[in-house]
DNA sequence: ACACGTTTTCGATCCTAAGACGAAAACCCT
DNA sequence: AGGGTTTTCGTCTTAGGATCGAAAACGTGT
């Protein structure tokens, strides 16, 4: 018995329970202060007119990491997408209807400052009030979200929703509305600073129109995902 | 284009991607000082002799959750199995020679004080000096070890490797294994108490042959994974 | 021009949690 | 009874985040 479950040789007997397979992301960005889901309206049943996240079938010689990467430029330009990582596996056997589907879903970032060109059927959603979704995307785009949110507090992920260059009230603008709460300013500059991941350019910006100090120009240190060390609690011998 | 990355309709067209699922699951438990893993020897090509994780493919009306435990069943007592979550997708179209199969990995873990049988072809091996392995299962395996490792820091997930009662050497000596180095008795007691996951029963057992105070036995407080809050580091109003 | 409001920025202080260390407690053995 | 052992507890130190307020640098209205 220890010998039914293994990858099976050449020749093969049951192809009954062989599974499609496909990839989705959950796109988000932060638009006009809240953060925003990209999703398709579909025209076809199953579902139609409900509103889809991007993905589809994986190919035979792809991942699942370059087969987000492919189907996702055609929705939005792959260089826009700062950062896409795996969330999670969803296989409930009812997900699709008539079809065995397993998802590998994924969550995308792209930059405040960058406004992709989206087909006709393609718009940008707020996820705290989402339209009616397809199959079980809604629920993927929640995980997305939360793994977003976490992520900002023990990485420098920020890198992947901000401009090359802003202001430190930008960028609490940016994380609040990631976050669905106020953040301060003051404490996120000085959080992210004192972790080395932002670090300022030396620039100032005009003061807005109801005047005000010229805010400074602050960057990210690094466009790679760098996770805070400190939360190694246990620590290794230094 | 918008709609040539749908889960397709009733009537299909494209059947030759359609790829095999897999489920594999590192399940891990610290025995005699250090992490071992539960592996089976394969018998049949591809790579006989080689070590394999446990798994198989995945049934036409389970979820991928669902399938690791019907196939971990086989190996150990499911009741064994404390915690089980998933890891990543595993999807490089050669990492299966002849076949495509996607597969999904698993972390379970399996607290020390228990001994499962094992079949003939079953055995523990350490982590630190896996033997050959099969497939991708080592990178695999290495990649729950490092989730684990993290996840120590971060949640009570120690409940899961733990016994139900244990002193607060014997919970260092099992976390030191799991990390890879030694941790502090006193911190170690300190940090968890003070986050709410460890308690006292109130008895004691008695000292060893070598003499010394007779420590107090301690249990989790919860069962569950309960994720420390103060990782939340633009901490929203309370 | 000057006072005032506004926004940003910086510094000082407080608080909490974790690491390090040593003393005290409670046992063993001889 | 005394010395060795192990556990346990308390205190000190360190570090990072929270809070607050002052200072800087700009607009606007009078």
């Amino acid at each position: 018995m220890s010998n039914t479950n293994t990858p099976p040789g050449p020749r093969e007997r049951d192809t009954s329970h062989i599974t499609g397979h496909e990839v989705l992301a959950g796109v988000v960005q932060v638009r006009q202060g809240s953060l925003k889901a990209l999703l398709w309206q579909r025209a076809r049943p199953p579902h139609p007119n409900r509103w889809a996240l991007p993905g589809g079938r994986l190919g035979p010689d792809e991942t699942v990491e370059s087969s987000i990467r492919r189907q996702l430029a055609e929705k939005v330009d792959v260089r826009e997408l700062t950062h896409v990582e795996q969330l999670a596996v969803f296989s409930s056997p009812g997900r699709v209807p008539d079809k065995r589907i397993v998802a590998t879903a994924f969550l995308g970032l792209i930059p405040c400052d960058t406004d992709p060109e989206l087909p006709d059927d393609t718009a940008w959603h707020p996820v705290e009030a989402l339209p009616e979704t397809a199959f079980d995307h809604e629920e993927i785009l929640l995980a997305g979200r939360e793994r977003l949110r976490s992520k900002l507090s023990y990485t420098n992920i920020g890198f992947a929703l901000a401009p090359p260059k802003f202001t430190v009230s930008e960028l609490r603008d940016l994380y609040s509305a990631a976050l669905g709460y106020r953040v301060s300013a003051t404490n996120l500059q000085r959080v992210l600073s004192r972790r080395g991941a932002l670090e300022a350019t030396g620039e100032t910006v005009a003061a807005g129109p109801s005047g005000g100090r010229p805010p400074a120009l602050f960057r990210f240190t690094s466009r790679d995902l760098q996770i805070t060390d400190r939360f190694a609690v246990l620590r290794p011998p230094a």
